[in-house]
Formats: structure tokens, sequence, C-alpha cells
DNA sequence: ACACCTAATAGACGACTGGTCTATTATCAA
DNA sequence: TTGATAATAGACCAGTCGTCTATTAGGTGT
């Protein structure tokens, strides 16, 4: 099969699974079952389940900082609607999934943090780099006129993320975009409004 | 023991591990050494896992909307001042256990929502009544004019009750109680600040 | 073409944990 | 003592991760 795409296999459906069931409820037989790919393998291309695990989240976070890359540094377009794209394309892509699983950085978030230090450190830096991100876009909004120029783009790029992810959290809950259609307007309407001037 | 005593053993017991290692990554046995009960007996006290879990989630509730009744319907202090008591109190709670295991609801939320509907819906109804504590808030601060009238409080207690679920979910991650401190003060300088007007 | 070495696969196996269920014992009232 | 039910004990098997040995495939050097 060939040593690359026998381990994508793997990871991709590994993904997959960890996405949907969450990573200790997902066991390796299923896993390998699925790509067809036999348990003596996998333990030449994986140290164990945690190593399997880190590189799986590897691979999700690719996924996310590229999307993140590809819509809040796209500087053709204005700081605040690289970041309303930016939402609007997970909107879109978690309709795509029937508003099932959710983020999967969130969902390894919560599930891992406490259970596993490796987890938490590579977790946490993925984070860093998205709001590191969003932070850019505040800051090129401040420096456009289009923001309060008293905001600290730093916390607030902090903010904005978190409260995104709960609104995630939300619409898996309750089913519906709802949430994410709520925060959208609300955090334009206020934060990410010109009129307002937080006092600090 | 007393059948009482023995059933809420088992579910105190299972409640702390469930909420430090979720639901899924809990065994029956670890419950039952720990509760100092013999595993025959807890198909006595409960039809399966999941009506465990159900029961324990029961529990969570019960202590949370104890709190949030405490302090958002605490009459004796202005809305805001109550609202802005809950996040302290449990920004306190969360002190105490070293930033982990963070919120119980939230925690189940972003595991079982996709797992288990009879899950899913029970947290939902959990879910929407503290959402319903938080809109009466908002909605006594409108009348007493600390707040915008033009803001749907609906709308409103659910963003902020997102919000907070994610920057505790953040916590966890980092550590810090830095997500639930910028949550605060983003939130009351902004949505909850009486000068802001959001045009809807 | 042949030997050789490593890359990769195959799958049995161990020790253990998972949730579930039936059979049995303890308790207590009539 | 009898009957009913509260409670326990432990068997059961599918599943868990991880290890290990045996085998095959692929490519290099001569």
């Amino acid at each position: 099969m060939g040593k690359t795409c026998t381990k994508d296999m793997i990871l991709f459906k590994g993904a997959q699974l960890i996405h949907e069931k969450g990573f200790n409820n997902t066991g390796l037989q299923e896993i390998l079952r699925e790509a067809g790919v036999p348990k003596g393998s996998f333990y030449f291309y994986f140290k164990n389940k945690e190593d399997f695990g880190l590189q799986v989240t590897d691979w999700f976070a690719s996924f996310i900082l590229h999307m993140a890359d590809k819509y809040l540094c796209d500087t053709g377009l204005p700081p605040l609607s690289r970041l309303e794209r930016f939402f609007d394309f997970y909107l879109q892509h978690f309709e795509n999934m029937n508003l099932r699983c959710g983020c999967p950085i969130g969902n390894l978030m919560q599930e891992m943090s406490d259970l596993s230090e490796p987890f938490r450190e590579k977790i946490s830096t993925i984070y860093d780099k998205i709001c590191s991100l969003i932070q850019t876009c505040i800051a090129d909004a401040q420096q456009a006129g289009d923001i309060s120029p008293h905001i600290d783009a730093f916390e607030a790029a902090q903010y904005i993320f978190d409260s995104w992810e709960g609104a995630v959290m939300h619409m898996k809950l309750a089913k519906s975009t709802y949430p994410l259609i709520t925060f959208k307007k609300i955090l334009f309407a206020t934060l990410l409004n010109h009129h307002v001037q937080p006092d600090a």
C-alpha cells in the first residue's frame, strides 16, 4: 500500500471516528477495521495510542489552521469581513455535517485537558495560533478605524474564540445553528461595532 | 447499608469520577470499587450505565440549578450584580478545584450530545433552565434601566451562557482563570454596559 | 539473476476492563 | 415458618491496548 498511504489511511479514519465519538471512546480495533489495516501495522507507524492521538490532533490542526489562514489573512477584504467569512465558512461546514461532531479541537480540549499533559500542551499551542490570527484581524480593524482603538486585541481575540467555541458546543446540544447566528449577531453589534467604546 | 444510602454513594462517587474523566472513560468497576459497593448491586439500582449516567446528570443539574437560583434570583441585589456574583462564585469554585474538571454540564454536553439522544435531551433541558434564569436577570436589568432595552433578553442570555461555557473550557486548557476574567471584563464592558445600543 | 536487508504486513496472544445477567443469599414482615 | 423482596456474588463474553513472532514485499548491490 505504501508507507505514507497506510499511515495516512489510519490517521484519516482515526480522525473521523475520534471526531464522532471522542478519543477515549474510540478503539484501535475499530479504526483499523474501518481503515482495512491489520493491527500489527499500527504499532509500526505509532508508538502507542496517545502518540497516535497527538498526530490525529495535528491532522485536525492543519485543516483548521489552513482555513483560518485562508479566511483571516485574506488581505483582499476588510478585517472584520475576514472574521465574518471565517465564521460563515464554519457555519456552512457544520451544516454540511448535520450539526454533528462540532469542532474537533474543542472536543479534544474538553475531553483531554485534564487527562493528558502532552495533549493539553499540543491543543493549547493550536488554540493560541488561532487566537493570534484573530488578534491580527482585530488589530487591523483598529488600524483601519473600523472598531474602537481602546480594545485590547489579545484579550478580544481570546474572548471571541472562546465564545465561538461555546456557541459551537451549544449548537451540538441544540441541534440548531441558532447559537452560532446569535453569537455573530451580538458580537458584531457590541464588541466589534465601531460605536462601542468599552471602558477598560 | 440501606437502599438510599448505597444508591447515593454510587451516584456521588460516579459523579466525581465522571466529572474528572468523562462518562465513557469511567468504568463501573472503578466507581463501585471507590464507593465500596459490589458490582452485582449496580444493576439492582440502575437499569444500565446510560440510566445511571442520566441520574448522575440530574445530580449535577440539581447542584448547578441550586446555585443559579441562589445567585441569579437574589432579589436583594441589582440584576447585573446577581449575574456577576454568579460568575464569581463559579470562578472561586473552579479555583478550589485547581482549574481542573470544569463544568460537568459543559463536559457532558460536549461528550454526549451526538452519542445519546436521552442524554442530549436531558442536558438541553438543563441548559435551557439556566439560560432562562439569566434571561430574567437581563430583563430585570432592562426594567431597571441598567442596560439597553434594545437587547433581546432571550438571545443575550444564550450568548452569555454559551460564551461562559467556552471560557470555562479554555480555562481547563490554559490552566488559568484568565479566560474567565477576560470574559467578565469584556461582557460587562460591551453587551452589559448601559451605554451600548446594539443595532438589531 | 540472485542474495540480502529492511520496510511493511499479518494476526495470534496476554492481561485486563467493559457492561450485563442469572443465580444465590440476606433481611424482614406476616 | 413461610413468602417476598432487598441485596449480593460472581460468571460471562466481547472488547480494550499493547506485545510479539512469523511472514511477505520492495528495492539495492553485485
